[in-house]
DNA sequence: TTGCTTATGGAACGCCGGTCCATATGGATG
DNA sequence: CATCCATATGGACCGGCGTTCCATAAGCAA
């Protein structure tokens, strides 16, 4: 009976609760504690209220989870308002704007889904697949080039910035990473040959250039896929 | 103190548990269940045993969802032994074969993470990276490119496969995609200019297709960084 | 004022992850 | 064969969680 709660403020009671003051305290308590740290409690002493109230505006966890994350999504498009760029660079933009947002709030990263059912997960594959038109790309091919880089921004960003909150806090991220060199080093090198002698590259790597590189890689295939003829000069020119 | 048990089931008692007959148990249990489904309790009398009991070879649920997955992950490299093929094939069968495995166990798909630490997540980083040497690449560029093939395979799989839990499994795809393409429909064209157009191509699409369409994507572009001039004639000729 | 819908908050329920501990098992030692 | 100890077991128990329930309050229409 509770379905879509939280109209606009407007009328309420004064100290009035609603669906998105009780996603914002989540949000910053997420960013706190962690998705664990997360309580219904908690979240209701936060805002002077019960547990009951809170689930007059929400449904369930999932669903609050979900919501926040999808705010987060939002910063991003905050961040990256729609300059008029080549399509390229407007890619590039916007996937590291999703990027950067995300690696701020990392509990969100595994959170945004596709295909999106919220409100800015559609607009991020909107965008996408608007900007994918602008390349010259043949329209059958947009849906499945759109979706592909929409799937490349949230899933790689999810693997990237997800898997800190497993280890303490305690440890920084160089710890982790000379730690994980050294357990590579002690690799059998019959078994991994390909891993032993590339410990050196995991201690320099920074993961937001990593995300990039991929993407880049994404974007060249694009460009190569969408004009297939090598131009006479400059193959950037889509 | 429990640490590293489950050695080789050879000498132990006659009904012996171990991590691996637990870890079992468990995949069994999560096909069925889902993580949420799956309890300390459950596999306890699953195994005719104690919770305290599995606690010893296992030190928390958290460890046992990852080593479940990671499980699966190796089924993966059971249906794709390393064939003597060129490189591009190769890790577009390797990709595959990830992709089918995490498919058939759906709760998998968000528990195999990067950078590796368990057994097959490596393997599978060092197979993608020894298949990257095998191009042609320079080697200074090897590290990012399997990184950023890894990430893809993990990653996009992950957000293919893990949406689906969320709705009830009385849903059949078919409806799901329906519903979701009728509610793009009923979008402003005016915010949604790119999805209110393009709702046939969802109610066609088949995961599958998309994963290897990404994956295609990123190997073209591996393909043109790799031979930047194009050869006179076949452009795949790696 | 009356009556109904919307909204609140806190008590209570059932279940879960995790710990504790009393007990058993079986190989090593003599 | 008797003893001992590290290894292993299983079930009771604890604290805390998500969620439900319900008695009540606050706004609004007649």
């Amino acid at each position: 009976m509770q379905r879509t709660r939280g109209r606009a403020p407007s009328g309420g009671r004064a100290g009035a609760l609603s669906q998105e003051v009780i996603v914002g305290a989540a949000v910053s308590l997420l960013d706190e504690l962690g998705e664990r740290g997360l309580t219904f409690r908690l979240l209701a002493k936060e805002l002077n209220t019960g547990t009951g109230a809170l689930y007059w505006h929400v449904s369930n966890k999932d669903e609050l989870v979900d919501l926040a994350a999808d705010q987060v999504l939002g910063h991003a498009f905050a961040a990256h308002p729609s300059l008029e760029e080549d399509a390229a660079s407007g890619l590039r933009a916007l996937a590291v704007a999703v990027f950067d947002a995300l690696d701020r709030h990392p509990w969100a990263a595994s959170h945004v889904s596709a295909p999106p059912t919220l409100a800015n997960a559609l607009r991020l594959l909107d965008r996408v697949g608007t900007l994918v038109a602008r390349t010259g790309l043949p329209a059958e091919r947009h849906f499945t080039v759109a979706t592909a880089i929409s799937y490349y921004i949230t899933g790689v960003s999810a693997q990237i910035i997800a898997p800190r909150p497993t280890h303490d806090a305690t440890v920084s991220r160089e710890d982790f990473l000379a730690r994980t060199a050294r357990r590579w080093e002690e690799l059998d090198p019959a078994d991994y040959p390909f891993l032993t002698r590339t410990t050196q590259h995991l201690r320099d790597h920074a993961d937001r250039d990593q995300f990039i590189a991929g993407l880049d890689l994404l974007l060249d295939g694009l460009n190569a896929t969408a004009a297939p003829r090598p131009p006479a000069g400059d193959s950037n020119a889509w």
